[in-house]
RNA sequence: GGUCCGUUCGUCUAAAGGUUAGGACUCAAGAUUUUCAUUCUUGCAAUAGGGGUUCGAUUCCCCUACGGACUACCA
């Protein structure tokens, strides 16, 4: 039996995705994609509670950001409501396919897999609390499934009674006894759970008319013809009744291999990633910027600059490895170097400083003309205009000092405005009394030129300078004080060359008469 | 509490019984640079603990400790 591969990334709409959920979609999508298969973008919305406007449109855009396209369930930008020849399975919208959910449960309990109960979410809360007075925990399972309100005590004529004449019932799971279920994870290998241990599961809730998420994800991986579902970690111990289920329905024969990652934890301290941690730690866990309904607003990668190749590359670092020593990888190299084999059992911590690494390396790679255009923004949202060539030359000499590209202005903001202020330290320490005699001097040579290059000035300055006997380090460092003011960047000359003869001598003038 | 999963430098990880336990990030030092950064070189730094199995365990098994997830009419 070999099938076409076909994964899917099922996220519910409940808030914006965090890049541990980025991380799945972007090993469903390697995996998939290496064995020819389909990527599939499908919306579990059957929480009507926690429902987030515009959180299925900021999936759907942050997926689209990363590359990670999928092949079904979105067309244009937009989840497929209607089916058709490529998007088949439509629609991809749980709470759009909920008429199709009740017909599986009730099977269920033909069958009688699953059961009627009544209880009250008040009477499960009291039994609950109940218990924990005493110091136990409530299970609702074979221990006490007979004594409460269901169909497996009332009568079949009272079932009836009370499921037409309420909306106030569920559908369980009845949870099978003393089975040991043995289950197959294509990271973590094979693993066991006795039944005894499990609950009676909520699969059908007749107040909304929505299925929960394991009967609904079954069905609809079943129907969809998913062949592996890669999760994460926190499914797990859901894992034994998912098998169980596919055995109740009678589809363990194309029952999904299963693939459960770990979790991306805290940089410091302990326990899973959450949206505090980057504001407390000053790092983006969203790959947009997000804004919640309190207008309280998110950081995102996008915005933080980080390019999504980077980002791609970085995350799929946090879990999986090629084994090499190759860390650079594209998002068709990653396709090809993916292996389910390789990827870590361990939750693994993320590292806000290996991520900057990663987007560096990126900007690297580019090429100036690209550069210029990205930082040509930055600079027209400041009114400062200048030649594509001018900004691609300043682009050429500051790029490897820069982690992103809105690093660039504080790099090279004295390449278009004249310096305001001198920094003291330097001051301090090369200021002498003739300095500002010395600059005159210099002014003089440089402005008797005849060109003013940067090989020009590198050819006439420094050996001006020896034949005076001036101090080498006390001139250029005062040079590069009225220039730049203060201790950073290229090299003199170059700095002379790109602002030019006038702009130079206005600046060690200006300096000078202080 | 119960069930399940996990544990190699500070962090991400390599070594799928035999290595001086390797690489990357971070940090430190040195060289280069008239500055800053880059670059280069070097350094710091780990197999959670205890038992087995084995000629030999980071690697296989058990126990303990620690961490995590789950334990909803949430996903």
């Amino acid at each position: 039996m070999s099938r076409r591969t076909r994964v899917r990334f099922a996220p519910s709409p409940t808030g914006p995705l965090h890049i541990g959920g980025v991380r799945t979609a972007l090993y469903n999508y390697l995996y998939a994609k290496q064995r020819g298969g389909d990527f599939i973008l499908r919306i579990e919305d059957t929480d009507s509670q926690r429902f987030v406007p515009g959180a299925e449109e900021y999936i759907i855009e942050s997926l689209a950001w990363c590359g990670i396209l999928p092949d079904e369930g979105v067309e244009n930008g937009k989840l497929v409501e209607t089916p058709t020849e490529k998007h088949s399975h439509a629609p991809y919208r749980q709470s759009q396919r909920k008429p199709l959910y009740r017909k599986y449960a009730e099977e269920l309990v033909e069958k009688g897999f699953a059961y009627y109960a009544f209880d009250t979410s008040e009477e499960l809360d009291a039994l609950r609390k109940d218990c924990e007075s005493r110091g136990e925990s409530f299970t609702y399972n074979y221990s006490v499934r007979e004594k409460l309100q269901t169909s497996l005590k009332f009568s079949a004529g009272e079932t009836e009674e009370r499921i037409s004449t309420s909306n106030h019932w569920v559908i369980r799971f009845k949870m099978p006894l003393d089975r040991v279920v043995k289950m197959d994870d294509l990271i973590r290998g094979e693993i066991e759970v006795n039944t005894n241990t499990l609950d009676d599961k909520v699969l059908w809730k007749a107040v909304d008319e929505l299925p929960t998420y394991h009967l609904a994800n079954i069905v609809d991986d079943h129907l969809m013809e998913i062949t592996d579902v890669i999760r994460g970690e926190e499914w797990l111990p859901s894992l034994p009744l998912h098998y169980m289920l596919y055995e109740a329905f009678g589809w363990n024969e194309t029952r999904p291999a299963f693939a459960h990652l770990s979790l991306l934890l805290k940089p410091d301290g302990k326990g899973k990633l959450s949206k505090r941690d980057g504001d407390r730690l000053g790092f983006p866990v969203f790959p947009l910027e997000w804004k919640n309904s309190e207008g309280e607003i998110s950081r995102g990668y996008r915005e933080d600059g980080y390019y999504p190749e980077a980002f791609v590359n970085l995350l799929a670092f946090l879990g999986w490895n090629p084994g090499t020593e190759k860390e650079i990888f594209s998002l068709d190299e990653l396709v090809e170097a993916f292996s389910m084999e390789r990827v870590i059992k361990s939750g693994a911590k993320f590292n806000p400083d290996k991520a900057k690494w990663f987007n560096m390396e990126y900007l690297r790679m580019r090429d100036n003309a690209t550069l210029a255009k990205e930082f040509g923004a930055i600079l027209v949202s400041k009114g400062i205009s200048r030649p594509d060539a001018y900004i691609e030359h300043v682009v050429g000499l500051i790029k490897e000092r820069a982690h992103f590209v809105k690093d660039f202005w504080d790099l090279s903001d004295y390449l278009f405005v004249a310096p305001t202020a001198y920094d003291q330290a330097v001051k301090t320490k090369f200021w002498k009394e003739d300095t500002p005699q010395i600059l005159k001097e210099v002014c003089q040579m440089l402005e008797g030129l005849e060109t003013f290059s940067k090989e020009s000035i590198e050819h006439s300055l420094s050996p001006y300078i020896k034949e005076r006997g001036w101090q080498m380090g006390s001139v250029m460092n005062t040079l590069r004080l009225a220039l730049v003011g203060e201790s950073k960047g290229p090299g003199v000359a170059d700095i002379m060359d790109l602002i030019g003869k006038e702009e130079t001598l206005k600046r060690i003038i200006k300096l000078a008469d202080i």
